[in-house]
DNA sequence: CGCCGTCATGTTTACGTAAACATGCTGTCA
DNA sequence: TGACAGCATGTTTACGTAAACATGACGGCG
């Protein structure tokens, strides 16, 4: 009953149990209160007992605000991204936030709804005011270069998913050794050369895969099919299946994702062709569900967790030493898998 | 030059730019600059220039500890969750993220690895001690019953997917609507009975479709076939359906989401059965890959923008008032999506 | 012409915590 | 036996911000 500030109307907000109240019930000063708070030495066990009592009865819980002030850091780390929708990233950032809160950090989120230049400046922007210690950014970084808008100096920060090594610390899959396992894979199989739906134009991580796939076929002196424009949707994908299944006649894609692999293997069972064994499909990611596709999707493996994981450590690193981080890319191995859906070409 | 904290070794975390720092270069006190950053009105046109330009010579951003210390309030909403992989947990946060910073709230993720009362446990003890105005929690709440495990009092709190409505403030699609929805679609269609794929029965969700279901049977007096224990994976599909393409003859399945659906598709395409003219399917949640799937999977779709968008209202709603929520259930309606993957049994 | 209201700005204080320093008591050793 | 080390505990102070209150200058009106 006497703690009724919270429907005080009008009145200021009532302040929850402090140290003072806990200290003033226990007979002891607040010093003494922290000491026990912080398991400090130095405190007799009779006194730690009556402490302990206090904040009992009275329901103490530290106040992180007054903490973050006094050590002058927050114990967050800030995750700057554009969607939680596509598995890489929501793994990624489940990664992350079991990592950091095994270090004793929490992740404070920062989506940015729509990618234009204004949101992400603004979300920057708000970043600095953050209760952060570091940033973790998600993102296609270019958008960062092409405007005004720009890391706030003084923020340690880890990049993922972008080519901004010269001048950011940067951590992603190998996603070029991928693709060219990927395609590799196929052109072993037999095939004369290899098609390609890439990923939206803005992505890094998509011209990666599209380069490494174009120098793959030059290497081996294959010639070069024009490349199909995907957007990483199921959609796009069953899109450009319906204009593979048209001659000229493709024995082999590769995608560059698992959701526009599963596109095409729609619009080729859709257009009677069947995969493996009229059209080999290799996609990229290795989504849990891959293995149940018909047929079961051969794919390359990207380890999430991994990625998250580093990204923690370097971040915390930078924290630590009290220093910005060496620009740099750290990337993650990727693995091709082998399932279903490519064989050797018909004849 | 002169800022050289952070390369101290040994040194004191050195102060970053604060008020009175600006205040000194300006010229004027503290207070001032308080002004000006918060945009008080009652500052002269020049002296906010002075300040402005002090402001961004230093390179001045507000520190928000001291702010919450000073406020009380952390403009920061918890989320606990179990697993960001499920495509219903990640869509959720995403759109919690993103109505809450529109509010000027950020999200602060406690991720549980590890459903163990341990862990529980210990995620809401440092929840208390965390920097947040409020609390969602997306998880079974009965792990939060069976023991000492209890919400911290006092704490603003949203619970998801659960049937706890009764102690706390419940968003929930409507899982049972949806389901019996999915039921007496395949009963319409001309089927004698339907066969259900659950989900783990620690689930609530799970739960509730699987009663929904068989509650949809036993009203329209069919036979309650047994049901098939799956875990929500595609693997658990698969199995289910390996068992379900024997006798006695099966011509319609509810599963209990996509991804178990995905893995029936695949169990009756290497039987040899058709989909859906030997055997109809449901799936639950509405992925965007379903539509994809071969054939198009006729499924229950998930508001999980509106349940994430609810969850932040109704937090803020307490946030305001100061008062704990009412307990009680919000439900989001849930639709059936009728694609490729049934049709009416055959003869 | 003088009083007072208005307005821009400065000063004081409190938010909750914890390091640094101060106090006072006990026991030990020269 | 007296000075001092060691230890439990208390007191002071600072972290950065912003509300509340104080100050002082200027102008309008009786």
């Amino acid at each position: 009953m006497e703690r009724g500030g919270s429907g005080v109307p009008g009145g200021r907000r009532k302040q929850r149990v402090s140290m003072a109240d806990v200290a003033k019930l226990a007979g002891v000063s607040s010093q003494t209160v922290s000491r026990v708070s912080n398991g400090h030495p130095g405190v007799i066990s009779s006194t730690r007992e009556q402490v302990l009592a206090a904040m009992r009865e009275l329901g103490y819980r530290p106040n992180s605000a007054a903490r973050a002030l006094r050590y002058g850091q927050f114990n967050t780390i800030g995750v700057i991204l554009f969607s939680l929708s596509s598995t890489g990233n929501s793994r990624t950032v489940e990664a992350i936030a079991t990592h950091a809160a095994a270090e004793g950090y929490a992740i404070t989120l920062i989506p940015i709804d729509v990618p234009t230049q204004d949101n992400v400046l603004g979300a920057f922007t708000r970043m600095g005011e953050l209760a952060v210690d570091a940033v973790i950014v998600i993102m296609e970084i270019h958008l960062l270069d092409t405007g005004t808008v720009q890391l706030p100096p003084g923020v340690h920060v880890v990049v993922v998913d972008s080519d901004a090594g010269d001048r950011h610390s940067v951590v992603d899959t190998d996603q070029a050794d991928g693709a060219r396992q990927a395609v590799q894979h196929l052109l072993d199989l037999g095939h004369r050369t290899v098609w390609h739906v890439t990923g939206p134009q803005a992505s890094f991580a998509g011209q990666r895969r599209a380069q490494a796939w174009r120098a793959v076929l030059r290497e081996a002196g294959r010639p070069v099919p024009p490349a199909l424009y995907g957007d990483w949707s199921a959609e796009s994908g069953y899109a450009a299946g319906l204009v593979l299944a048209e001659p000229p006649d493709c024995t082999a894609v590769f995608a560059a994702n698992d959701q526009m692999a599963l596109g095409l293997l729609r619009a080729f069972h859709e257009r009677g062709l069947s995969v493996p064994y009229d059209v080999s499909v290799v996609g990229f990611d290795d989504i849990p569900d891959a293995a149940y596709f018909v047929p079961p999707l051969t794919t390359v493996h990207q380890d999430f967790a991994e990625v998250g994981h580093r990204c923690v450590q370097k971040v915390l690193q930078q924290i630590r030493a009290g220093e910005g981080g060496r620009p740099g890319t750290d990337l993650v191995p990727t693995r091709l898998v082998v399932r279903g859906s490519t064989a050797a070409p018909r004849g």
